[in-house]
DNA sequence: TACTTTATCGCAACTTAGTTGCGTTTGTCA
DNA sequence: TGACAAACGCAACTAAGTTGCGATAAAGTA
């Protein structure tokens, strides 16, 4: 993220332009992959509630969207890029995304009119073994 | 879960019939949902540590299996019932059981040819609001 | 620039889910 | 009825995340 862009969306979103919010959008910027808070509290020099704590800002400010990998840390993700999901190596914990061909809006429209439940988003990852590690 | 089919069950997996053992599988037969330790420890007068114990073993021999619904507390339910997924309203907490029209393997095979992962698993978890709440 | 307001931050204490070491009990099979 | 491993209880511990509160620092205004 440039530094014009960055200046632009916290205008937009009425947030003040800190250090410590500029670090973790550098570091979201840069990830290759979902980040967590500990990643994040390993390498910014920053008290790890300040951390909790603006992952809760942007997460509500819609900036960034909450992944699951069910290993009891939740991670993060630019809500900006393409809707994707990832495939997580059981070995080597190497992350890839992965876009759906046809991603899932047929089957909620069916469950939606089957169950009358108003689905919002899902949470889907694959598991298993990358291409090194199988 | 009949007294019979438990035990052959248990034989089946070398495993002892023992009273904690029943209890965690009694109230899995009779869930109507997936249940989290918490539950368990909370429903059955057994020390917590041989509920997450048990729980381990009885993911291990594949009787039951995990699900991520991303509030920090992993779910589990019979590995025998038919592969599906889960509604969960995010107002009332309330989970529904749903299956796909075509679950997942024509685009698990898709993701495989494009990208040599071999892909084991999934958890797909869909969120929104159910009937009474929307 | 100085002043005011309020978001943000650091710190420490706390909570919640889950884990581990170890000594004791119990189920199973001979 | 032993022998033996699996299972158990207990207490202490870990890891991720939360909270209260006083201090600091952006951002707007005079
Ligand atoms: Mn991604
Ligand atoms: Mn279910
Ligand atoms: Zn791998
Ligand atoms: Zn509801």
């Amino acid at each position: 993220m440039q530094p014009n862009e960055l200046v632009s969306l916290l205008k937009k979103h009425n947030l003040k332009n800190t250090k410590v919010r500029r670090e973790i959008l550098a570091v979201f910027s840069h990830a290759e992959r979902p980040i967590d808070a500990i990643y994040l509290t390993e390498n910014i020099k920053v008290n790890k509630s300040s951390i909790y704590r603006e992952l809760k800002v942007l997460l509500d400010k819609g900036i960034i969207l909450e992944i699951e990998f069910g290993d009891g840390k939740k991670r993060y993700e630019f809500s900006s890029l393409k809707h994707h999901h990832h495939l997580i190596c059981t070995n080597c914990k190497s992350v890839e995304d992965v876009t759906l061909n046809q991603d899932l809006w047929l089957e909620e429209k069916s469950i939606e009119e089957k169950t009358s439940f108003k689905i919002e988003r899902h949470n889907l990852e694959f598991f298993g073994l990358c291409a090194n590690c199988k």
